[in-house]
RNA sequence: UGGGAUGUCGCCAAGUGGCUAAGGCACCAGGUUUUGAUCCUGGCAUUCGCAGGUUCGAGUCCUGCCAUCCCAGCCA
C-alpha cells in the first residue's frame, strides 16, 4: 500500500503541523551514532526512523559521527557503521559529518558562554564535584569557583585549551542552578582535560567538549529540524535548550524522543553483546544469532525485511518489548514473496524405488516459484534412490500423518507418486533404508483422481550435492534476558545445530550464491560468508511455520 | 523522598470529548493447495492502570491514587 518508510506517529504529527505552521518549510534529520561500537537492531529503529522520515518528506538525513569521547572510539568502528547503514538501504550523500568538525566552533561558543557570565573553570576534583552535585533529595552546593571573574575564567580556560594543565585537574562548567531538581541542569560538565589521540583530530586538542554541549550545537550547526533520540534523553531537553538559547546560534533544532525497540529473547546493549563475543559464547560480532545489524546480514535477514520490521513496530514513548515473532513473521512474509525454492534434506534417510530401473535417470522440472512463473523453472534429476527427510517417516503412524508408513502412498514434489513398503532397520533398531515402489503414470506429481494428502521432498542420491547448514534458535532461553541479574543464565544451550549431511539438489549450488533460498518445507536458507572448507554453508534464516509441529505439540 | 516520562486485547499500536474502541503479531475454528508453506474466511477488549468528578455525552477534560521506566559520568 503506502510506499512510506514510516507510519503516522506522534512525531510526523509534530512535522506535520511545523510544517502547516510554516516553522518548517524543509526537513532534517540526522543519525548521530558514536562510532564505539557495531550497531544493533535497536539502531535499526533509529536509523529507519531518522532517514526515514527524511525521506518522506523530500528532507534529508545527515550521518554524524558523535566523536567527542576518543576514550572508545576508533576508524574501524566508523566503517562498520556506515557499512551498515549502507546495507539498510539508505543514503546520506554528501551529508557526513564528525562533531569533532565542530570543535572550534564549540570551543568558540563556551568562550561565549564564560563572556556571558554562563560558565566557569572548576578545579574542584572529580570526587567533589560528584559530592557537591548531591543527590534527588539533596540540593547541590555551588562550587567554590563558581564566582571566578570572567577573565579570570577566560584566561583560565584558554590555558586549559592550551595544554597548561593536566587531565582532569579542571573543567568548564555551564553556571545553571546548583539546586534543579533535574540533575542535568546543575552545572554541567562543558569541557573536559584528555590527552588522548583523537581518530579524526588527532592530538590537536586536549579538551573535549561533552556530549550535551556538543549535540545540539551540532544539530543547530547542520541545520537539523527535529533531533529524534531516545527515551533516556528526556531529562537532557532542557540543557540542550539551554545550551541553544544561551548562545548566538540562530537555529534551535527540536529534541523529540521515542522509546527504545526491544526485542523479546534478544539483548541489545553494548557491553552484554560484547561479553558474549569476549565468552565466545557466540562466534564473533557477526555470529548470525547476534542481534547486531552485522550478524543480522550474515544470517541472511534481507534488510528491506529489517525495514518493514521497524515500520510494523510503529513509533512511540511507551517502554515496549516487541516479540519475535513479529520479527519472524515479517521475514517469512518478505522472503516467501522472493525467495525461489528448492529442494534440501536435512537429515536424510535413503529409500530405494524397488520397481524403478536400475540404470534410469530422468530429468525433471520445478517451478522456482509456486505463485510467480516469472521465477521460471529448474531442472531436477531423479533416480531409482533417493533421499528423503527423516522425519517423513514414521513406523507406527495414525491416519493424520500425511507422510510415509508402511503401506502408505506420498507423492514426490515434482516428482512421482511412491509407496512405502518397508523400513529397513540396523542392529540398533533404528530405521536406515526404505523400500517403495513408485507409480509410472504419476510423473509430474499428477495421477487419477487418488488421494495423496502428503507430498514431501526429496533429492536424487547420485546427484545430490553435500552441504553443511547451521540451523539458529533464540539465543536466550528467557523473554527478557536483560531484566536477570546475569543473562548469561539464560543462554540457550541448543541455539546452534551443525548439520554435515545436509544434501540439496544440485541447482542450489550452480544458482545464485547470494540470495535467500526456500528449501521447501524446512526453512528459508542463504550461503554462509565462510569459504573455510570445500563444503558449503548455509545459515538458516528463519523456518517457515509449521502447523503441523504445533497440532503435535498441542496433541501432547 | 526530588525531577522527568509511560500506562488501550498475550505482544505492539491507532484513537486529538460524540455513530457498534482501527490495524499487525500471537492464538482459535474452517476452506483452498503438488510446500501440513502460501492464500482465503470467520472468531478473538460491554472496555481503555484504579477511584472519584466535569459533561447531554470521556479512552479522550479535571482531581487523587497505583504501577513501571529514566536521571546523582570529567560516557553517549
Amino acid at each position: 500500500m503506502t510506499d512510506k518508510y514510516v507510519t503516522e506517529n506522534f512525531i510526523t504529527q509534530i512535522i506535520d503541523a511545523d510544517l502547516a505552521s510554516g516553522k518548517h518549510t524543509d526537513i532534517v534529520t540526522r543519525f548521530p551514532p558514536e562510532p564505539n561500537g557495531y550497531l544493533h537492531i535497536g539502531h535499526a529503529k533509529s536509523i529507519c526512523l531518522n532517514f526515514g522520515v527524511a525521506a518522506d518528506y523530500s528532507g534529508v538525513c545527515h550521518l554524524r559521527f558523535d566523536d567527542t569521547n576518543p576514550e572508545k572510539e576508533s576508524a574501524e568502528y566508523a566503517e562498520a557503521i556506515r557499512e551498515d547503514v549502507k546495507w539498510l538501504g539508505f543514503d546520506w550523500g554528501e551529508l557526513q559529518h564528525n562533531a569533532s568538525d565542530y570543535f572550534q566552533q564549540l570551543y568558540d561558543y563556551a568562550v561565549e558562554l564564560i563572556n556571558k557570565g554562563l560558565a566557569y573553570v572548576d578545579d574542584q576534583s572529580i570526587e567533589e564535584i560528584r559530592e557537591n552535585r548531591g543527590d534527588f533529595n539533596t540540593p547541590g552546593k555551588n562550587s567554590p569557583y563558581r564566582e571566578r571573574s570572567v577573565e579570570e575564567n577566560l584566561d583560565l580556560f584558554k590555558r586549559m585549551k592550551a595544554g597548561e594543565f593536566d587531565d582532569g585537574s579542571k573543567v568548564l562548567r555551564a553556571k545553571i542552578d546548583m539546586t534543579s531538581g533535574n540533575i542535568n541542569m546543575r552545572d554541567p560538565v562543558i569541557y573536559r582535560i584528555r590527552r588522548l589521540h583523537h581518530i579524526h583530530t588527532g592530538d590537536t586538542w586536549c579538551i573535549y567538549p561533552m556530549y550535551d554541549f556538543t549535540h545540539g550545537i551540532s544539530d543547530a550547526i547542520e541545520g537539523i529540524t527535529h533531533s529524534l533520540c531516545t527515551l533516556e534523553f528526556e531529562d537532557h531537553r532542557p540543557l540542550y535548550d539551554w545550551y541553544l538559547d544561551n548562545i548566538s546560534i540562530p537555529n534551535h533544532p527540536q529534541q523529540i524522543e521515542f522509546s527504545r525497540l526491544n526485542l523479546s529473547f534478544t539483548i541489545t546493549s553494548k557491553r552484554k553483546l560484547n561479553q558474549l563475543v569476549e565468552n565466545n559464547v557466540v562466534d564473533g560480532w557477526d555470529d548470525p544469532r547476534m542481534s547486531t545489524l552485522s550478524g543480522m546480514r550474515r544470517r541472511g535477514y534481507p534488510p528491506a525485511a529489517i525495514r518493514e520490521f521497524i515500520k510494523r513496530v510503529g513509533v512511540s514513548k511507551s517502554e515496549s518489548v516487541i516479540s519475535m515473532t513479529v520479527l519472524e513473521d515479517t521475514l517469512r512474509s518478505h522472503l516467501n514473496k522472493v525467495a525461489p525454492r528448492v529442494m534440501g534434506v536435512l537429515r536424510p534417510l535413503k529409500v530405494v524405488i524397488e520397481n524403478y530401473p536400475e540404470d534410469k535417470e530422468e530429468i525433471l522440472t520445478g517451478a522456482n516459484h509456486p505463485q510467480d512463473d516469472s521465477y521460471g523453472e529448474r531442472e531436477i534429476p531423479f533416480g531409482r534412490e533417493i533421499y528423503v527427510e527423516q522425519s517423513d517417516y514414521k513406523e507406527n503412524a495414525n491416519r493424520k500423518f500425511f507422510r510415509l508408513t508402511e503401506g502408505r502412498e506420498v507423492r514426490l514434489r515434482h516428482a512421482y507418486y511412491i509407496t512405502c513398503q518397508k523400513a529397513i532397520k540396523n542392529e540398533q533398531g533404528e530405521v536406515v533404508e526404505l523400500r517403495c515402489t513408485y507409480d509410472p503414470e504419476s510423473r509430474g506429481g499428477t495421477a487419477d483422481g487418488r488421494k495423496v494428502k502428503g507430498t514431501i521432498h526429496w533429492v536424487s542420491a547420485k546427484h545430490a550435492k553435500n552441504i553443511e547448514v547451521r540451523l539458529y534458535d533464540r539465543l536466550f532461553n528467557h523473554p527478557k534476558p536483560a531484566s536477570l541479574d546475569n543473562f548469561l543464565d539464560a543462554i540457550n544451550p541448543d541455539s546452534l545445530t551443525i548439520l554435515k549431511d545436509a544434501l540439496v539438489e544440485p541447482y542450489l549450488l550452480e544458482a545464485d550464491q547470494d540470495t535467500v533460498y526456500q528449501f521447501e518445507r524446512n526453512a528459508y536458507f542463504k550461503r554462509d560468508k565462510t569459504h573455510e572448507t570445500d563444503q558449503p554453508v548455509f545459515n538458516q534464516v528463519v523456518t517457515m511455520r509449521d502447523s503441523w509441529a504445533k497440532l503435535e505439540e498441542n496433541n501432547q
